[in-house]
DNA sequence: ATAATAATCTACAAAATAGGTAGAATTAGT
DNA sequence: ACTAATTCTACCTATTTTGTAGATTATTAT
């Protein structure tokens, strides 16, 4: 399951992707759209723009407004970023890579196995579906 | 990812996989052997007898055994078990369903329907695959 | 019967993570 | 300078995860 702040991200970026128009919106309009407590939502809006998705304006007028094409924004990075890694486990891990404690030799374990199978399979739908595609799918 | 009694379960499942008779199998032989905290891993076994895949003996010469075929024990079961749902949010999840708070809509949330699609793609994976292709990955 | 052995149950607790808040500092437009 | 907005730092609380300790109950071999 996605954490909160996960699926919170989702929202903001489907609320600013919506905007047709590249004006800042500000994040307490978001925030009361989207029902986000507005702190919560603040940091991540921040990691997002950290991230190279959004940008920000500040001051007067300011607000944040999407940077990345939401074709470019695929649902992986979103998840990476804000629950970690895609894979299973540790050990089968892409880019967040640790060994298991209990592991004698990765090379004979089959549960390691099966799960870089499970990782490849999995990335293949997070990676082919992107915010365009909940745009879309919101009309 | 999965959390440590995730992990722990199919390490057990495999271990009692791997002998091919019927014979109980000692707690603190598989807590040795896979590593897993013997104290933790009696909650775990105890679990998957619930859930009629294993099965045990009490007393002299008990333990624990495999009570279904491993072509029969979906990764998708054990991860419910002890990892909870499949599907990424609990609005779309189908054996834990559960509206959200934010939520005016489900009809028009374009997130909801992308993570429909999302679930049932993953269920295609993790219920084809079982404990018998860990263990013929163990080979 | 009884001793040995193992499963089961109850309760607790440390550690990690998730979720959220408060307020000061900084930046930019007018 | 003033104001509106983001950004940054630090903290707090609740929940979940992970694990431990010990008593109790059930089974079997002898």
């Amino acid at each position: 399951m996605l954490s909160k702040k996960t699926k919170y991200a989702f929202h903001a970026l489907t609320y600013l992707g919506k905007k047709q128009d590249k004006t800042p919106v500000l994040i307490s309009e978001v925030a009361e759209r989207t029902k986000v407590p507005k702190k919560f939502l603040e940091s991540i809006l921040l990691d997002l723009k950290k991230a190279g998705i959004l940008t920000s304006k500040m001051g007067k007028g300011g607000g944040y407004y999407l940077l990345k094409h939401p074709a470019d924004v695929q649902l992986a990075d979103v998840i990476r970023m804000f629950n970690g890694p895609i894979a299973l486990l540790p050990c089968v891990s892409l880019n967040y890579y640790e060994p298991c404690d209990e592991c004698v030799d990765e090379e004979t374990c089959g549960l390691n196995k099966i799960m870089i199978e499970v990782r490849d399979e999995t990335l293949k739908i997070v990676a082919n579906k992107t915010l365009q595609d909940i745009l879309k799918a919101e009309e």
